[in-house]
DNA sequence: GGCAGGCTGCTAATATTTTAGCATGAAGCT
DNA sequence: AGCTTCATGCTAAAATATTAGCAGCCTGCC
């Protein structure tokens, strides 16, 4: 399976495919909504037309306007974008990443996450063995 | 402390930024190494001049040469940039994002990696409650 | 001394990104 | 019907990023 090497995306296309990925799909108002710092209504218009073009998104017409959603589900870039940031970051190491995670956030876990969390690891460790 | 909102790298820059954090610092020559698609040297220290313009990186001299390190820290950085893929990609939890890690790379997670976030499990119980 | 090698500083051209404006068409309302 | 609103498509200018070249300096060595 041959894996697209990287994006290579330019800061505002980068900026366009986060509020992407975060509300799931988006026209071209909620995206400028979903930047602290946007530039005209046109402009943003235009990048999203560069990055259907560059295949990163597709629109669907919704009533008049349209609807942007990435062309790489969420999940699968959000696995992607994590390896890349542990391997830049954490040396490598996922245990890094994730002790890093408990550590910076731990009050963020519920007591039924941290009892999937648990399940998971036990997982781990018989599949481990 | 005002932090600052976000660095908004460009893409080269963001290349080299990652190089440098994955090494803890680096050289010119360095830098041009871990770049898959590098472009001339020259153009490297270029870049490097604007990254330290802006106050990304800073040098030290090394003999004759310069050595490039970060100016905010890896471990700070690489926490913001796990908080922010964690806001993009995992509806801002971070306990989906570790399953996500877990379920990618259980088989990356040593016996003693294991017991250590087990630790950190029972801990952030105890100051859950 | 004088030459080669490896580095920096600076500068300028080129490519890409980012931006906004203008024309056009559909839908809804009075 | 005619007006307003909100959308798109296209185009072109402006800003920024990316690139490479050239000059100069220090060090080591013949």
């Amino acid at each position: 399976m041959a894996r697209k090497l990287q994006p290579q995306l330019s800061r505002r296309e980068r900026q366009i495919m986060d509020v992407i990925y975060r509300a799931g799909q988006a026209t071209a108002q909620d995206v400028r909504a979903g930047i602290t710092d946007p530039p005209s209504y046109s402009t943003v218009r235009a990048l999203l037309r560069v990055l259907e073009e560059k295949g990163h998104v597709k629109h669907r017409a919704d009533g008049l306007r349209y609807r942007y959603l990435p062309t790489v589900p969420r999940e699968q870039a959000g696995e992607f974008a994590l390896l890349q940031l542990v391997r830049t970051f954490f040396d490598d190491s996922p245990p890094d990443a994730v002790a890093a995670l408990l550590d910076l956030s731990h009050d963020r876990f519920s007591d039924e996450e941290l009892d999937h969390l648990q399940a998971l690891i036990d997982k781990a460790r018989k599949e481990g063995r």
